[in-house]
RNA sequence: GGGCGUAUAGCUCAAUGGUAGAGCAGUGGCCUUUUAAGCCAUUUGUUCUGGGUUCGAGCCCCAGUACGCUCACCA
C-alpha cells in the first residue's frame, strides 16, 4: 500500500500501538447503548430535575477534536445521531495523553462515562475511559464541521462528484444529506411493498439471466454460461415472465427488482435501474390508473410524510388526481395534427413537415407518434399526468381497444416533465400477439437492435389463457429522484456506473 | 456519438508566459467548559496524461483520459 504524508503519520500510530500492545483494530467493542439512546436517557432523567447520573458505554466516529492542554472535545458520531465527548485530566489521567498522542479525526472509539450538560449546554459524555474501535489511516474529506441552530455547516467538504460517486463510502460519511436521500429511498421501496402486499400482490422473483430478452425496447447485455455453453442476456423486464404466472393462477403478482439497458447513460438513465412491475388480474389500465395515484401517494406519505412536494420549480401535490391526457388530442391540440387522419408512414411524416416538424428518414409511423409526444407534450406534463391510448404501432403487448383497434389501452405517467411509470390492458389473445410480434419483427429494420426475438414459450403461456389483466412498470430510481428533489439519477443511485478510469490515473 | 466546460496539496479553491499559494486538515509548542476554539511555528505538489511552441508553460497549441452540462438515443 502507498501512503501520503498524512497517512504515513497514522501508520506510524497504529504501529506504535501494536509496540504498545494495544490493537488497533479489537475484536469486539462493549457498547450499552447507541448515542440516541444514551442522550434520550439523559434528557428523561434531566426532565424530572432528578441528578441521578447516566452511565454509558457509546461508541462511534470522530468527527471533530479540540484539544486544550488539560482537556479536550470530540464528537463522535454513530448510526443514530452525535454527541460530544468531554475529555479531562481529571477523569481520564494519563489516558488524555494517550488519546492526544493516538486518537485521529476519523477513528472509531468506544467511550464509557456519565452523561453531561456542559457549560455551555451541550449534552456531552464526561469521559472516564476511552478506548480505539478501529484507527482510519486516510483522513476524511470534510475536515471540520459545526451545528448552528441543529443544521450541520460544512466548512469544507467533499464536493466533487466524481470523488463522490466512486468513493461513495467518503461522500456517506461527511454528507449526512446523501445518508437521508438513500434512508429515503428504502422508505419509499418498503412503502410500495406495504401497498402491494396490503392489496394481495404476491412477490416473486423471476430470471435476471434470459435466453431471450423482451417485454420493452431496448438493447439488452449479452453474457455467456461456460459450462452450458450458452449466450444469455440480461432481462431488459419482468413483464414476460411475470405474466406468465398469471396464466398459472397467481392473480397478482409484483417484482422489485433490477432491469439491465445497453443505452446511453443520462441524468435520468443508468445501465442498470430497480423497476418496479405487478400485474393484476382483472384489472384494466383505467383501474391500474387509480391504483397508481393511490400507491405513489402512499409512498410519498410513508417516506417523507407528505405528500406536497416541490421537484426542482414544479410544485406538485400528491394527494390530488393526476391529470388525464388523451394522446390524439393532447397532439392535435398542440401542435394540430391528427395523427389518426394519417393511418401510414408517409402520410404523417408529410404531415408533419408540412408543420415544420423534422422527421428523421427511416422512422415508423409509431416513432413519429413517439416524437411528437417527446417534443410537445412531455415537457408540458409538469403536474402529475398520465397520457393514455398509444398507437399499437409502439405497444406490443398492449390490448386493442375493442371500439379502435389501431389504439392500444396504454398510459404513462408523468411529473416534472419526466416519465415515470408505464402500464396497459394486458393483451392475452395468443394469436393477436403472434402477430404483433410478426408485425413488429417487418416493422423494425433487420440491424434494428431493439428488435426483440420472438419468445415462443410465452405465446405456449398465452395460449393456455391468461386473465384479462392490468400490468404496471415504473422506475423506482426515477420515483425516488421526483420525491427527494433530485436533479440526476446518480444521486439516488449507491453505486452509479461511471466510466472505468485508467490504471496510472488512478493511481494519482 | 456531437458541442461546450472543468481537471492545481488529503479537502475547498487562488495564481499577467517569469521562484506554485491560501483556508481547513497534518506536525511541534502554549492553553481545564470548547464547539469553524484561539495564538505562535511548520510540512505537504507527476499543476490529469502524452507531445509541441518558447530562453522559460499551471497558463499558449495538438492529442488522449475522466468528470460535469447539453444535444442525440432511450425508461
Amino acid at each position: 500500500m502507498d501512503f501520503n504524508e498524512l497517512e504515513k503519520v497514522r501508520v506510524q500510530k497504529i504501529q506504535k500501538l501494536k509496540e504498545l500492545g494495544i490493537p488497533a483494530y479489537p475484536t469486539r467493542s462493549y457498547i450499552s447503548s447507541t448515542i440516541k439512546e444514551a442522550c434520550e436517557a439523559f434528557e428523561k432523567v434531566e426532565a424530572t430535575g432528578s441528578d441521578q447520573p447516566i452511565e454509558v458505554t457509546i461508541a462511534g466516529r470522530m468527527r471533530s477534536l479540540r484539544i486544550m492542554g488539560k482537556l479536550a472535545f470530540t464528537h463522535i458520531e454513530d448510526g443514530t445521531g452525535r454527541i460530544q465527548l468531554f475529555l479531562r485530566v481529571n477523569e481520564l489521567g494519563d489516558q488524555l495523553q494517550f488519546f492526544k498522542d493516538y486518537f485521529d479525526i476519523g477513528d472509531f472509539v468506544e467511550a464509557h462515562g456519565t452523561v453531561i450538560r456542559t457549560r455551555s449546554g451541550e449534552i456531552s459524555l464526561q469521559t472516564t475511559s476511552i478506548r480505539m474501535l478501529a484507527k482510519a489511516i486516510s483522513p476524511l474529506p470534510a475536515a471540520k464541521e459545526e451545528v448552528v441552530d441543529g443544521v450541520t455547516v460544512k466548512h469544507t467538504g467533499l464536493s466533487d462528484p466524481e470523488i463522490r460517486y466512486r468513493q461513495r463510502y467518503a461522500d456517506l460519511v461527511v454528507n449526512p444529506e446523501v445518508r437521508n436521500i438513500f434512508r429515503t429511498r428504502s422508505k419509499i421501496v418498503s412503502a410500495l411493498r406495504e401497498f402491494l402486499d396490503s392489496h394481495d400482490f404476491l412477490e416473486v422473483e423471476t430470471p435476471v439471466l434470459q435466453p431471450i430478452y423482451g417485454g420493452a425496447a431496448a438493447r439488452p447485455f449479452i453474457t455467456h454460461h461456460n459450462q452450458l455453453h450458452q449466450d444469455l442476456y440480461l432481462r431488459i423486464s419482468f413483464e414476460l415472465y411475470l405474466k406468465r404466472l398469471l396464466v398459472g393462477g397467481l392473480d397478482r403478482v409484483y417484482e422489485i427488482g433490477r432491469d439491465f439497458r445497453n443505452e446511453g447513460v443520462s441524468y435520468k438513465h443508468n445501465p442498470e435501474f430497480t423497476q418496479l412491475e405487478f400485474y393484476c388480474a382483472y384489472f384494466d389500465y383505467l383501474k391500474v390508473m387509480d391504483f397508481t395515484e393511490q400507491m405513489i401517494r402512499y409512498a410519498a406519505e410513508k417516506a417523507l410524510g407528505t405528500t406536497k412536494l416541490k421537484y426542482g420549480d414544479v410544485e406538485f401535490d400528491l394527494a390530488k388526481p393526476w391529470n388525464r391526457v388523451n394522446m390524439r388530442e393532447g397532439i392535435l391540440e398542440k401542435t394540430g395534427i391528427d395523427f389518426e387522419k394519417y393511418p401510414t408512414t408517409e402520410s404523417l411524416a408529410a404531415a408533419m413537415n408540412e408543420k415544420g416538424i423534422q422527421t428523421k428518414p427511416g422512422l415508423q409511423r409509431g416513432k413519429l407518434i413517439n416524437q411528437l409526444v417527446s417534443d410537445f407534450l412531455e415537457p408540458t406534463f409538469l403536474q402529475p399526468t398520465f397520457l393514455y391510448d398509444y398507437p399499437w404501432e409502439v405497444s406490443p403487448l398492449a390490448k386493442r381497444k375493442p371500439e379502435n383497434p389501431l389504439i392500444t389501452e396504454r398510459f404513462e405517467g408523468f411529473i416534472a416533465g419526466m416519465e415515470l411509470c408505464n402500464a396497459f390492458t394486458e393483451l392475452n389473445d395468443p394469436i393477436d400477439q403472434e402477430a404483433r410480434f410478426l408485425e413488429m419483427g417487418r416493422t423494425y429494420a433487420e440491424d434494428d437492435e431493439e428488435r426483440n426475438p420472438i419468445d415462443e414459450d410465452y405465446l405456449r403461456a398465452m395460449r393456455y389463457g391468461m386473465p384479462p389483466c392490468g400490468g404496471f412498470g415504473m422506475g423506482i430510481d426515477r420515483l425516488t429522484m421526483l420525491l427527494t428533489n433530485q436533479s440526476t439519477i446518480r444521486e439516488v443511485i449507491l453505486f452509479p456506473h461511471l466510466r472505468e478510469r485508467d490504471k496510472d490515473q488512478e493511481d494519482n
